[in-house]
DNA sequence: TTGTACGCGTTATCAG
DNA sequence: CTGATAACGCGTACAA
């Protein structure tokens, strides 16, 4: 503890204290000596007492709501891509990165780890169908950033993609390659698909395509019903020749099942997906699709969230989407 | 703070303390009435006191090396998956989860967040390169426990897939369609992956099919390298009509890299993987592969640690693999 | 620039 | 079964 590593160095407790905070209030020779003995000894801070004194932890949740998809929804490539680079992002900033799933029913998910003292502020990953949850914490002055769409009048931080550009460029990527019986598959109750829909359904009109009811599949982020819902489609002959999927994962369900009922991809149908994981590549063919700068991403919510901790003023930031065009359009 | 709770309920803060920690020395009566006026206030005990005052974290810290994979590894939908069933294991023994990715160059990583008192114990996602760090952690009396290859006397406890037979039944499957020169795939280095070589060359071994060296490809976890060393094997004019594939990913990626190639899959070439992520039944075509069970691995890694938390004895323990035969074979 | 003294919010010990 | 008290290890206001 500190009072040994002060009665080694000749100080007292303040002055080892100070020392290993970078008070400006040392000087600098004794600052050395102390830091040198502290690292000597194997000794660090204790966490417990730092926090109970300062009344700070240290830490940032990491929050996955799991409210419209169960397992799926995280084991999405997706999520795991954009937890470690923020866990990369929230350690390089001296912080300790506490995860947690939320799963359906937790009452005030948000501030409880904060308002517990478990962390200082949270980071949660896509809106799920919580946006209400989220706003009226917010208004409440709980420290949380948010990844996913930027809604009307929020009034919580959000990052991320602009879905309804990504969700149009997928579309005219499609009207461009000839395609006009384009389906849309995702779950449009979570904002960043609603978004991406309205965009889909904006380069529709925008070409003069009409927007056929039959051609749009609500389904939940899971491969699962990708694979049944359009299946089944296919089955009640519909005719189709592009498919603009929520997410890289829908995308690859959605190639298995039409070609598994006879279409080719992408001489009969084109598809797109959305997110660019690491995955996206390897796939047969391989995937077009809207990429989301994750990584970038990443660090912006943390750096927004240590602003809003900081007491400094952080807006809301749409990212530009990017098309990524290989072979399955 | 417990003294309001305890004032509002008429007692000493003791007894808030011990009715809120279901102290057996209190009367069931008061004990009710405490927890019921805590509930209404919203009041939660301080963990940072608590931690304190008792010198326990009542966190378990995840720790993801990554010292022979940097991203790839993680984002490898397995990962993905344990994570998750971690944090749901770990949530639900009302612990907290620190995450914590290991780059390259960190001295003591499994100790630290230990020593610095930021967990009570850890689990290691992966042996990665790292299993003499981890032997000497153990012999320290550092509580941790891994998921990976049990390693022959090793100090420490590791829950996992018996990988040796894994990759025997991976490789007898595919001998059992016919096949005579099957390639192995992965970064052997990672002893998981050694164990599953192993077990392929057994299997090779007990059908007198001869092991070709140029049939066994160092890959490491990510997908790319995959791609590109199949490719060449291919283009060199190797003849080939099998392979196992340490991960569903590089089982991917070799599928797509025979396909360009110009061999069918599995006409030309079966392609096993290993792990059973929820995307290996989405691929074209779906994915055999040697299935690792996660979630009771996930809870097994918990219940492991919590006994050795709690003072108690555990052992290594090995899962059985399961062959999960689709369409690739 | 350094040291002294106190309190952060709990829980364990001991006395009743 | 309950209450008073001390101590967990640190950071900071205040004094020097």
């Amino acid at each position: 503890m500190m009072s040994d590593i002060a009665a080694l160095a000749g100080v007292s407790e303040s002055t080892v204290s100070r020392a290993l905070a970078g008070s400006s209030l040392i000087s600098e020779k004794t600052r050395q000596r102390v830091v040198k003995i502290a690292q000597r000894h194997g000794y660090a801070v204790n966490p417990a007492a730092r926090s109970l004194r300062r009344g700070l932890s240290h830490t940032i949740a990491v929050m996955i709501p799991l409210r419209h998809a169960h397992n799926q929804h995280f084991s999405d490539a997706f999520f795991a891509d954009m937890l470690a680079n923020l866990a990369d992002a929230v350690n390089a900033r001296g912080y300790d990165l506490l995860l947690h799933r939320v799963s359906e029913g937790e009452a005030n998910w948000v501030e409880q780890p904060i308002q517990s003292r478990r962390a200082d502020g949270a980071i949660v990953i896509g809106q799920s169908l919580e946006h209400k949850a989220l706003d009226q914490a917010a208004v409440r002055g709980v420290p949380f950033v948010v990844w996913g769409a930027r809604l009307p009048e929020q009034h919580y931080v959000s990052i991320g993609t602009d879905n309804f550009l990504g969700g149009k460029l997928a579309t005219e990527h499609l009207i461009q390659r000839g395609r006009k019986r384009i389906a849309f598959l995702g779950d449009r109750r979570a904002p960043e698909v609603g978004e991406r829909h309205r965009g889909y359904l904006k380069a529709l009109a925008d070409s003069d395509i009409r927007a056929d009811r039959k051609l749009q599949l609500e389904i939940p982020f899971g491969a699962d019903e990708a694979l049944r819902s359009l299946s089944d489609l296919v089955r009640s002959g519909v005719s189709l020749d592009g498919v603009v999927a929520a997410s890289d994962t829908i995308a690859m369900s959605a190639i298995r099942a039409l070609t598994e009922s006879g279409l080719k991809v992408p001489a009969d149908v084109g598809v797109v997906g959305f997110d660019d994981v690491a995955m996206a590549s390897y796939t047969l063919p391989p995937l077009t699709t809207i990429r989301q700068e994750i990584a970038p991403g990443a660090v912006l919510l943390v750096d927004k969230l240590l602003a809003i901790l900081a007491g400094e003023p952080a807006q809301s930031q749409q990212m530009k989407p990017k098309l990524v065009v290989r072979a399955s359009t």
